[in-house]
DNA sequence: CTGAAAGCGCTTACAG
DNA sequence: CTGAAAGCGCTTACAG
């Protein structure tokens, strides 16, 4: 039997005897085979194209840090013939649907996407799946899509987190303000991750009823629109949610009025935000490690078509909590 | 030029003129040029070697944590014609001195290890630079070998860190309990980690004057012999360090006896540690991933040997705070 | 100091 | 359905 005929057999290209394939199959069994990947990939000699569809980063500072896990991703795979092409959107859901159309008509060997609008994102994606194409989401995870792989947190869980992190060393009877600040209230609030967090951080105090009496109200704010919080908001309150990385504006205004001893949670590793953590207005920000989810990304779809790995399916990023004292060992990027 | 000169070259094995090293640097230059890794393995066809030397993991559970790590990464890069061999030593200095001879012995390609004791550490580091390979330490550092990688956390911070979780939400005058349990006092108290968490921890109250006043007790306790502690040393006591796994053993006693409302940091993801953090009687671990350190290490010596990256000398583990909430999305190795 | 040649282990187009 | 052969890009021993 030639190389040629046990290659067919073992990459399942056919036009072999099922008696050679049984006879393959058995002494793979009995002596083991692992392909030499190197002589395998010089042998092969394809270039891999991976389409990258996110947000534009243009003011919105948290989508930089994706990017530049990615960044680094493609520089160290680009030697194993590696490449990336980029399909960013504003954030809103106009223009999210005309680049979602414009990545379907191409094609790639593998596709790294966040998806931020929900309805928009089960369209896009059940309609991208045909093409068959390893997927890998970031950010945000869509749970009824199946066979798309996810790196991220748990979203529900990060809000439930931070329950614990506003009732820890609060006192007993508390008034507890979740400030949704957002861009665009219209879109974001139709976002997965946003919803979720909310929802994990009612269960907590819902799930932990021994907990003494908490009161809550929500407000909705435009980060755009000048005067939206007024001190009239923070009277009587003794900690503040905002479940997201916008709690730099709510700080900054805590600060200004010198409101004393509210305990403030927020979310990710914004230059803003930590300037708040180190002067102590913010208390913890819960970070979702983006750049390490971008790294990742990339390097779960070079696995897996580059090298022929098994590769897990989904990967939740940890929960981090910051505090002043260990946010500057949460940076960098690790492999 | 043929590409044996060319190659001479590129891998600096002389006997090429001078007039052509320029000549391909100059070209080299203009259109760059990265090597084939695949066929550059393919053709150097070398199987690389790894030493792993560690103290045995026989009833010390965290020690095997970071041999998960290595094993996970001896299968991923076994295609890659990498192998480990292991060097365990009992965790006492003379067994360590012991190993480390042998070790010394004996001829690998990389090396990872721990230097647990300081002093014989030192002594085996300066003569195991001498056969110039790379080597990777993790879990504690010795800064004064340069050019030795290092993997884990900055021992002081965590310290540091420990000191802010302990103060954070405990009342204006405490008194805080340093409890100083190990197996073994006499080599313990020698370890490098061991004594820059307790450093750091005393700097953050030292550091953070205005903080309300604190007053500290320390004891030390073995933890193999019976009725060390006693809740005559938790009189009065509203916090307590343990700087390092074995908090366990203290957090049984507080819910043996009882001891309500204290305050309990301690370190490391181990099992028992997890139940008391689940029941409410520690509050903080704090992680140092130490499988990703176990992991990562053999990653940085198969990046540096194999792939020929450059790869950095330093990286610091996160400080990882974990509490009831967030523990159980902290221990995946990822990549 | 240089170049031609063999070989690393796999993939694939092609002739039969 | 099968096998012989060329080739992927690099490394290295060897003859000159």
């Amino acid at each position: 039997m030639s190389v040629g005929t046990v290659d067919r057999i073992i990459h399942n290209r056919g036009q072999v005897t099922e008696e050679n394939i049984e006879k393959v199959n058995a002494i793979i069994k009995e002596y083991g085979f692992k392909k030499n990947i190197f002589a395998s990939n010089l042998a092969f000699n394809k270039k891999f194209k991976f389409a990258v569809f996110l947000p534009q980063n243009q003011g919105l500072e948290y989508w930089q840090a994706p990017l530049d896990g990615i960044a680094k991703a493609a520089e160290e795979f680009s030697r194993f013939g590696v490449t990336i092409d980029y399909f960013f959107y504003e954030y809103d859901n106009v223009s999210f649907r005309k680049m979602a159309n414009k990545v379907l008509k191409l094609d790639y060997d593998g596709l790294l996407f966040a998806p931020i609008f929900y309805e928009e994102s089960v369209a896009f994606l059940s309609e991208y799946k045909k093409k068959n194409i390893p997927i890998v989401m970031i950010d945000s995870n869509l749970q009824e899509i199946e066979e798309v792989a996810y790196i991220g947190q748990d979203s529900y869980q990060s809000g439930y987190l931070a329950g614990k992190l506003i009732s820890y060393g609060v006192k007993s009877e508390s008034n507890i303000l979740i400030v949704k600040i957002t861009r665009d209230i219209e879109s974001t609030s139709k976002t997965t991750v946003y919803l979720q967090r909310i929802q994990g951080f009612y269960a907590y105090f819902k799930e932990n009823a021994f907990l003494p009496k908490f009161n809550f109200t929500e407000v909705n704010v435009k980060d755009a629109a000048k005067n939206q919080l007024t001190t009239k908001m923070f009277l009587g309150i003794d900690a503040v949610f905002v479940p997201n990385s916008r709690v730099h504006i709510v700080a900054k205004f805590i600060k200004e009025n010198n409101l004393l001893g509210i305990r403030v949670v927020g979310y990710d590793l914004l230059k803003q935000n930590l300037d708040y953590l180190n002067d102590g207005v913010i208390d913890f920000l819960i970070h979702q490690k983006p750049e390490e989810q971008g790294y990742m990304g990339i390097s779960h779809l070079y696995k897996k078509l580059v090298l022929k790995e098994d590769v897990k399916n989904m990967i939740y990023m940890p929960l981090e909590i910051l505090v002043k004292e260990n946010y500057s060992y949460s940076q960098q990027i690790k492999l």
